[in-house]
Order: structure tokens, then sequence, then C-alpha cells
DNA sequence: ATCTCTTTCTAAAACGTTTAAGCGCGATTG
DNA sequence: CAATCGCGCTTAAACGTTTTAGAAAGAGAT
């Protein structure tokens, strides 16, 4: 019926030439000459090999080697562009390592990553770089089980785990100065949950710190924490709040480009405008803030670097050994792209 | 010096406690009562299972089942906004199935594409989705080797070859006819290339015929074809030709949504306003359209069916056999959402 | 005639699973 | 009391590699 065509392996070849499977496992992986096999039979097997159209089984070889060549990706989302521009990232430094990346997404859910990572596992990936929403007590379990990891965009404080982030901290710290120098003080800070991320508790020291620095009140309840599976219910609920009395924002600092979307869209039902009824910054930019209107003020990650670093150090912590070295925690500069959504006049009167 | 922790195998679960790994790999398998396995050796094995924290290694298991449960997916950018949602919709449809996913990016180049192709086999992919960027030799080619595949967002004419696209004759007709429809007559294209993929030249098709259905003069000297990785100098160049003399188009119809942004920009750079100067309509929707200067009109694609239904294909193939189906050939139908990136009144005059 | 050294190649084990075939034994049947 | 059956389990092969250890054969040395 459903006729089974057997792919072609080491043995077929073996057989076909009147050679042992040895010989040609050795002669196809280029160690013919180190192991002395003679010229001419070389070119016969890889004649054959040809011919016969054989590929080798990742599947054998890797059982066999005990590694895999892949990569396990964990992000939250991949259809979100930040991540998507990080996958690639990713993808491209380990190609050129020949090594290949099995990307999954956890929507910011613990037990999802979790299932993630025993998949991966199982799956034999050789290391994993996850964007993790975990603990710190479920990263040392992972440490435990000895899996080489890197974190990204996201790290665990006082920990060895190697990570590669951007520095929230910094960025956050001078795009609300941004504001402030405009003339704008009171102003909201929008993070997203799961909040103990340090990506996002780090902005929001960021944005604390800037206050305190230029002696303006911080008013803790001026945080609203948007749930990541709810943003624009809570978007529209904690803005509609805020934009009227007693709070009366002028700025609004959004923690990623998901929320800013959604504020955008809820600004627009309300038929407020940016940045004449509230000024708006961002987090982490996007193309098309370039683009919107007005265009947004935004902290720039150099994602690509991201992904690039963390495969590096994956890498290495796969060849030599896994030693946690300092110089594997890094923090990536970011850049405040200043547009048109914050006015530019002072608004206190 | 680097102490290599062994994981545990069945066979260490089965020396534990004196049983053959056969009786194991029933039992974690549930096969335990279909094959008579006293329900208390069944729990004791369990018991050990997790004293030994075992995890089945998948290479050994798809060795010897000849099926990984991988499926590849090969899309041009998984930067791009359109393929990363298209990949987390296949992520999400896979994993409903216990299948994983293994994304690469092609860049649009046939070579890379092919050698991508190769490596997904040698993993052992059951499967592949591919949004191809070859011909339909090549594509025969894989029929040959009898790989089960589904394409994605592009097709082959007249070929058995089972597909998942958006309408894209059908939705660049309608977003053509919106235009005409407000009175902008004089319209470019801009295709992208490689220019063979059907997914550009059903679009250009569609732009065609709109034109002839409405008694309008065609211009292939209108059509201008944008360099997949040289989009903004073309877009710079081409535009600065077609809005003056002797074309002065009124309208301009891009393919994609990289060539929107390009477009966008340059346009701001040139100092020249939508629609005022010109009206903008694209092919694929995305989020940010709704929030640019101006909103920009497109053709949104059912992305997340597309990426379903793929893989709703594939494993019925893989399940079933590989006998080409009609009705696995799939158009999915568009949309045109009206923005207002096309003004609103007649501007022939 | 034996020993040793190259050169070229091979046998067999191992990686961790799944699966086809079948074994030992007590209970049931005729 | 012999034959049969079912239960609970095992043996061994197989998947396609890589790798270790060593073999066959001819050449040169003694």
């Amino acid at each position: 019926m459903k006729k089974k065509i057997k792919k072609t392996s080491l043995a077929d070849i073996a057989k076909a030439l009147g050679v042992s499977k040895t010989l040609v496992s050795m002669v196809l992986n280029d160690k013919g000459n180190e192991n002395g096999i003679n010229a001419d039979t070389q070119k016969r097997v890889w004649a054959k090999a040809r011919e016969l159209d054989y590929k080798p089984n990742m599947m054998a070889r890797s059982l066999r080697m005990g590694r895999s060549n892949t990569i396990g990706l964990i992000v939250a989302d991949i259809s979100n562009i930040f991540y998507a521009r990080l996958c690639r990232a990713v993808e491209d430094a380990a190609s050129k390592h020949s090594y290949h990346v099995l990307f999954s997404s956890s929507d910011e859910n613990a037990d999802k990553e979790r299932k993630l990572i025993q998949t991966l596992r199982e799956r034999q990936a050789d290391g994993l770089i996850i964007s993790t929403t975990l603990e710190e007590k479920d990263v040392d379990k992972l440490h435990e089980q000895n899996v080489p990891f890197v974190l990204v965009d996201r790290f665990i404080p006082n920990s060895k785990t190697p990570f590669v982030t951007a520095d929230n901290y910094g960025g956050s710290l001078a795009l609300t100065e941004h504001l402030i120098k405009i003339g704008i003080e009171k102003i909201a800070l929008f993070t997203i949950s799961p909040s103990h991320l340090t990506s996002i508790t780090e902005r929001a020291r960021g944005y604390k710190d800037a206050l305190l620095k230029h002696n303006l009140p911080f008013h803790p309840e001026l945080i609203r924490e948007i749930p990541y599976d709810d943003i624009k219910n809570s978007v529209r609920r904690e803005l509609t709040r805020l934009l009227r009395p007693p709070h009366s924002i002028h700025g609004l600092f959004v923690s990623n480009n998901n929320i800013a979307k959604a504020t955008l869209e809820i600004l627009e039902d309300l038929r407020l405008r940016i940045p004449r009824d509230v000024s708006l910054v961002c987090f982490d930019d996007i193309d098309m803030f370039r683009h919107t209107d007005p265009p947004i003020t935004a902290v720039a990650q150099p994602v690509e670097r991201m992904g690039q670093k963390a495969v590096e150090i994956l890498l290495d912590k796969l060849k030599n050994g896994k030693k946690a070295r300092k110089k594997d925690q890094i923090f990536l500069k970011t850049k405040v792209i200043p547009r048109r959504s914050c006015g530019s006049f002072l608004r206190k009167s």
C-alpha cells in the first residue's frame, strides 16, 4: 500500500561498495585522511553517497555523540516584534556555528515555561536561552540539573546565572528624565505582569529614581500593573482613571510595545490626543513608532546584540565547561529616541 | 575535571528495580495495562522514575520509531511581523498535537532555502511547511524525495502540491478597486522580488484586472519591482521618479508591510504627505497601520488560520498517507480595511 | 624464516529507545 | 493427568551513527 521508501544509510553505502560502515563514516566526516583511507576509496565512497542521495541521520548521530547541536530558545511570544527580532538574531548567530534553534513561546506562564524546558531537554537541546518568567528557586533547580543556559532580557538578581539584558534601569531613568526635562512631572508608569521580572522591576526603579533625582514626589499608586493577558481592558480602565482628578497625570511611561499599542488605541477611542492630553513614552522602540501619529518617544534596545551575545555565551559554556564568570552577566546600553509624543512645553502651570 | 553527570535512562530504572527495560518502557508509555503489567509493579516503576528524575531521550525514541514529532518551518524572515505571526500560529497548532517546530529563515534566497530543507530533513523533521521561494522544478524534486510538505503564503500554479495561501488575487483586486472608486486612477504597484512568487504575481494580477475592469489604462511600467534586500533605496528611487511627470501617479499600492514602512519613511524625507500627495494602500495589514499618520488602508490576511490550516493539512498527510487531494489547496479570504491613507475625494481633475 | 612496521581497513560495542516473540508457571479445562 | 490458557514478565533485535581496538597483508629488516 503505502510504500515506505527507506532512506539510505551508512550501511547501504558500505554494502554497495563492499567496505565497512566505519570506513564510510570516517570518509564522509572528512576523517578519511587522518585515518589513512586510500584516496581512491574515498572517492568511491563520496561518489556512491551522492549517487544514493545519502543524508546523515542526525538523530542517530546525536544519540551516539551525546549532543544535538541544538539550542532551545524560550520567549514569551514569538509574534511580539521584540522577541521576533531576538529570535532572528539568535537563529543567525547559532547557525554561524552550525547550531539549530528550537523556539517556543511561554506566554509568560511559569507552568508552560517549565513544561517547555522539560520538553527541550527531552529533545536533547545542548543548551537553553530563556527569557524567563520563573523565580529564583526554579532557576536554581535548573542549575542543579546542570543544563547549560543563559537568560535573556531578564535576569535573576544576586545570582551567578549568566544573562544578557538591556540596561533597563538606565534606560528608564533616562526616559523618565526626558519627560521631566520637558516639564512633565505627573507621570504614571504602566508595567506589565508578571511583575517580578527584572526587566520590569528595573524599569520601575529607573522611573522612581528619576523622580527622586529631580526632587519630584513619587506616588506608588501611579505605578499600575497591566496583566499580560488582558492588556486592552486594563489600559482602558487605568487610563481613564489616571487622566482625571485626583491624579490628572500629564505623562505616561509604558513598559513595552504591546502596552503602547493598546494605549494608542484607547486614547483614540477616548478622543484624546498625544501629547495635548497626555505625553507618552515607551520602553522598547519599534520601527513603526517613527510613523505613528504622533511619532513616539522610546528607548531602543540593542536586540540583535542581545541575541548574539546570548548565543556567544552559551556556546562558550558548551565548549569550555560551565564555570560562571563575571563577564557573562551583561547589561547592554540603551538609547532614548526623542520624538513628538512628549510635547515640548512646560505644562505644569 | 568536568564531571559528566549521566542522565538516567530506562536501563537505570530497570536495574534499580530488577526488571527489564521493556517493562519500564511499557509502563512509562502508559501501555502497562494493555500489556498486563501488575498494578503494583507499575507504581514502583513510576516512583523510581520520579525519584531518578527520568526524562525520555527523544533522539533515541525517534531513531527507533522513525519519526521525530517535529515539523520544519521555513519562512523568509522570522523577524517580519507577518511571518512572526505565522510562526506563532504554527507553533500553537503543532503543539496541540504534541509536535514541535523547527523554524528557519531563508531570506528569500533559494540556495539558503535548499540548504535549510536539507538540514531539516537530516534532522528528521517529519514534515515541512514552507513559504517557498523555489521554482516549480525544485518543488517537484522535493516531491520525488517523498517528504511530506505544505506550502504557505505562496503556491505553485498547476501543481498538485498542497498549499494554504491568502486570496492574493481577490484581495488585490478589491484593494485596487477601493482606490479607483475613490477616484484615484493613476496607480503604481510596488512588488517585491523574487517576483516569480505567486503571492506577488497574484497581487499584480489583481491590480491589473481591477484597472481593466474599470476601463482604465494599464501601464506595465507602473509596476516596479523592489528587491528584497535593498528596499529603502529602491523605494526612494522609484517613488521620486513616479511622482513627477510623465507618470505623476496619484495612488501607490505596495505589496507588503516592509515596503509600506520604507514608503512612509521616504515620503517623510521628501516632505510629502499621504494622502495629499499620494494615496497609499498596502497588501498585508499590520497592527500599527491603525496608528500611523495617516492610518493606512490595507488588506488583512487571516494569518493565524493560515498557520493552523497548514499544520492541519500536514499532520493529516502524515497520518493518512500522501495522496494529493483537491481540498488541500486552500485560498483564504482577505478583507480590505479602509483607513485614511486614500483621501476621499476625486482628484483627477 | 621470523619479526616489526605501515597501510588500509574491519568488527563490535555503544548511545537509549521500542517492539516482536516467547518463556515459566499456576489455574482451568476436558 | 495431559493439554491449554492467561498472566506477568523477559530476551534480543533493531534504528543509524561514532569510536575503540585491532586485524590482514605486504614490505623491509635481521
